[in-house]
DNA sequence: GGTTACATGTAACTAGTTACATGATTAG
DNA sequence: CTAATCATGTAACTAGTTACATGTAACC
């Protein structure tokens, strides 16, 4: 569940955003997709737990980045058509989901949790810019270190032909994986060489003065 | 728990075997280990359904394959030593499962049933030698048009740069596994031409008559 | 007027984890 | 004799799926 919570606390983090709409952007970024008997009961946690705020969105679309996010595109065509929108339709639509301080903390605890698993560590990953360079360069080496070890390890060789393709197909995955995080490594250190003066957060996260619950 | 019955069932078709020695073969064969708490209730079940058949093994070890296959090698060396091992010492240690016929035939669905998920092909894989070599370059082409699929959905390009990098990655560890892939379906067409007759079972599993469910 | 996509939820079930409980055997 | 590893299991809990239930809005 803390994958979960990791996953959407992510997302929340750079936007307000609905149930339906997280779930959209969960399928498209990872593989595979939540279902929402996994999804509403996991809002719900959060929302009582006071890492996420909950608002009806009957009117008024989360502060969008461009005209034409995902369903958000909906509202401007109806406003632009007349149609009253915000009228004595209760039509108890979306609800968005808003992350709060503690909810910002607990996520900064996840990201900078070590994790083994390889679906931890893309979760992870994706909210990257919620961390600071350091922590992230933390972050990818710790994932480097855990490849490197799971290579390491001699396993006796395989008898069978077809394990020990996959086998084989496993170690060229993770050797093409320590590559790519070479590369990332290399370019968080080009980015911005760091004077002693380390670490001016470079994503600053849309709130200035956040209320907390 | 489908995924867990075909890594048994694989595992077992190839040898008989007891709990904590599947344990150990999973663990090294995948990423990850099973624990116990799944394991020997799914095993247990396995039985109920008649799909293995347990024994005992106090005295008689499962004619293994080589004399120091893990942990096998401790009777030798007893006997060696003449230690008596059949002795009045009930000690109702390790458990020994056989796979029945019944559970070849389950095994066999569940290595011809088309999946979509990254483990269950590769718990399939791992079991190929139990197919024939059409059905497994039905296994192996079916493998690669689901990762194809999944290359072709085009994704709204990602603003965040760890997302598009993450995406990155995912897309070249695809590609990987699909040239894997031609390699394994060029090697397999190329072993026994065949001529108009098709399919001389090249590695029978054991059992000469076998019965169809 | 029907189909598709949007939107939120619940209930029953399935699968798996963690922690516990127990004991045998082997190597130093 | 003591620690590690072998070996099997159960109970309580956690996480997730599938199927159901309900309704709106957009498109053709």
């Amino acid at each position: 569940m803390t994958l979960l919570d990791l996953s959407l606390l992510g997302l929340l983090a750079d936007q307000p955003l609905h149930g339906y709409e997280l779930s959209k952007q969960l399928r498209e970024l990872g593989r595979g997709s939540v279902s929402y008997g996994a999804l509403y009961p996991a809002l719900a946690r959060l929302d009582r737990k006071g890492f996420v705020t909950t608002a009806a969105a009957t009117t008024e679309p989360p502060p969008d980045t461009a005209p034409m996010t995902g369903s958000l595109g909906a509202e401007v065509a109806r406003l632009r058509r007349g149609t009253p929108a915000r009228a004595q339709r209760p039509t108890r639509r979306r609800k968005v989901y808003t992350i709060t301080e503690p909810g910002r903390a607990y996520l900064h605890d996840l990201l900078t949790r070590p994790a083994e698993d390889d679906r931890t560590f893309a979760a992870q990953f994706a909210a990257a810019g919620h961390l600071t360079r350091t922590e992230r360069v933390d972050l990818l080496e710790h994932r480097r270190h855990a490849l490197r070890a799971r290579l390491a390890q001699d396993h006796p060789r395989e008898a069978d032909r077809y394990r020990s393709a996959l086998r084989d197909r496993d170690r060229l995955s993770d050797e093409a994986e320590i590559e790519w995080l070479d590369h990332l490594i290399a370019a968080e250190r080009d980015t911005q060489i760091p004077h002693p003066v380390d670490d001016p957060v470079e994503r600053s996260p849309r709130t200035v003065g956040g209320s907390v619950s």
